[in-house]
DNA sequence: ACTCTGTATCAAGACGGT
DNA sequence: ATAATTGATACAGAGT
DNA sequence: ACCGTCC
């Protein structure tokens, strides 16, 4: 469920902490993406009608590598660079959210077969989504394609979301990219939503800088914390009544959690008991996560073609020419991606620091590279920090 | 009247040929 | 045994 | 831009 309320309430409340922005400025950066929310999607829609999904010759879904598959070919031809980061463990105060949903679930793959029996196709659609699952299995067969793609793939210890914003915080990327306004709790620094939309022409890359959204709340990060628990979020029960308007405006009165309980109206206001909002508070302060130092260079390497081959086509029955033509597709991003990033960097620092000028490089695509280093340029020198590896170990 | 919350409902990818 | 979405929107109804 | 198909 996310924060309720929060988009709406940074819309209204802190206008100018949000950018619009186009999918081709973020040519060369480090993105990190939450991976189960995608398969998710992936299995809801791509090839699905009724409850049938794309299958292999054996029976399995493969509708979550096709998606995963093109999807990841399409950002990196935009020269971006994915790190993509799979759930672990949920905490344990997630547990009773999950078992409601589970509930919820159930119901559904009731419906589901009252309305095949019945043959209402509508509600068949419905509820066939409702009834979608992640498995483990598909998990698994995203990391390895992805790593026969040679992306990097982060398994998280807990929340993947706590984890993107980790590497986001640590400068080990440049941004989240996800739509689940949980990052922003967490405290992704720079967190994108819609990452896909203007590709199919839909809407614009919206960039939420944290910074901006505390300033134009009027709160700092603890308290920021705070309006998101008592907005509602997977760890606590809402207190009846309040809502996002309501909860602003006590964070800001009274500044802490404690003090509005303090504060509250017990007559209007029931406080749901318990209310573990410490624990709550807890886990998006200090989620587990894995610690920075201990998060290894990311690198994207050259597809394993034949590895690819293997996976889609022989496994999964792919079409031999079309997997053939998008790994093609791939090494050229892959190159382009590379060479793009060192000029998109001489792009920045062309005025300041021009000092390098070794550039083994650019020939059909410079007209395009300067462009996009020109809509880049705004303020992005702090993330360039560690490109190369040397510098932290241990 | 107005503001706010609570509830229900919906949609959700990407390619390639035309 | 091993999965547990999400946010936007529209509308109803309660409270001020 | 639309629409059938991807497996």
């Amino acid at each position: 469920m996310g924060i309720k309320g929060l988009t709406k309430l940074i819309a209204d409340n802190a206008h100018g902490a949000v950018k619009e922005q186009k999918f081709e400025n973020y040519f060369g950066r480090k993105i990190a993406i939450d991976a189960s929310m995608s398969i998710y999607q992936f299995l809801i829609v791509v090839g699905r009608s009724g409850s049938e999904l794309l299958t292999n010759d054996a029976g399995e879904v493969t509708s979550h590598l096709q998606g995963m598959f093109n999807r990841t070919i399409r950002v990196l031809e935009a020269g971006l660079k994915p790190v993509y980061v799979f759930d672990g463990q949920p905490p344990d105060l997630k547990k009773r959210e999950l078992a409601k949903r589970f509930a919820r679930r159930e119901d559904a793959a009731e419906d589901l077969v009252t309305a095949k029996e019945t043959g209402n196709e509508a509600d068949v659609e419905k509820y066939s989504k409702k009834t979608v699952k992640v498995t483990k299995q598909h998990n698994e067969d995203c990391r390895k394609l992805l790593r026969l793609m040679g992306v990097p793939v982060v398994e998280a210890p807990s929340e993947a979301e706590a984890e993107c914003a980790s590497l986001c915080k640590a400068e080990k990327v440049f941004a989240v990219a996800s739509e689940d306004m949980d990052s922003l709790t967490y405290g992704s620094t720079r967190f994108l939503r819609h990452l896909m939309e203007p590709t199919s022409r839909k809407l614009p890359v919206l960039e939420f800088d944290i910074a901006k959204v505390l300033e134009g709340l009027g709160l700092n990060m603890d308290q920021f914390v705070d309006l998101c628990i008592l907005c509602g979020c997977d760890y606590c029960d809402t207190i009846r009544g309040i809502g996002p308007q309501t909860a602003l405006k006590m964070i800001r009165q009274h500044g802490s959690l404690e003090i509005v309980l303090e504060n509250l109206n017990k007559d209007r206001y029931q406080v749901p008991d318990p209310w573990p909002y410490q624990e709550a508070r807890r886990l998006f302060k200090e989620p587990l996560v894995t610690p920075p130092e201990k998060v290894p260079e990311f690198k994207w390497t050259a597809p394993d073609t034949e590895g690819l081959r293997q996976l889609l086509v022989e496994e999964n029955g792919f079409n031999n020419d079309r997997v053939m033509k998008a790994i093609e597709k791939l090494k050229v991003a892959k190159n382009k991606a590379s060479q793009g990033r060192l000029e998109s960097f001489f792009g920045v620092s062309s005025s300041s620091s021009n000092k390098r000028k070794e550039a083994p490089d650019s020939e059909a695509s410079a007209g395009k590279q300067v462009k996009t280093a020109a809509a880049v340029k705004p303020a992005k020198a702090a993330s360039k920090k560690g490109p190369a590896k040397g510098g932290k170990k241990k």
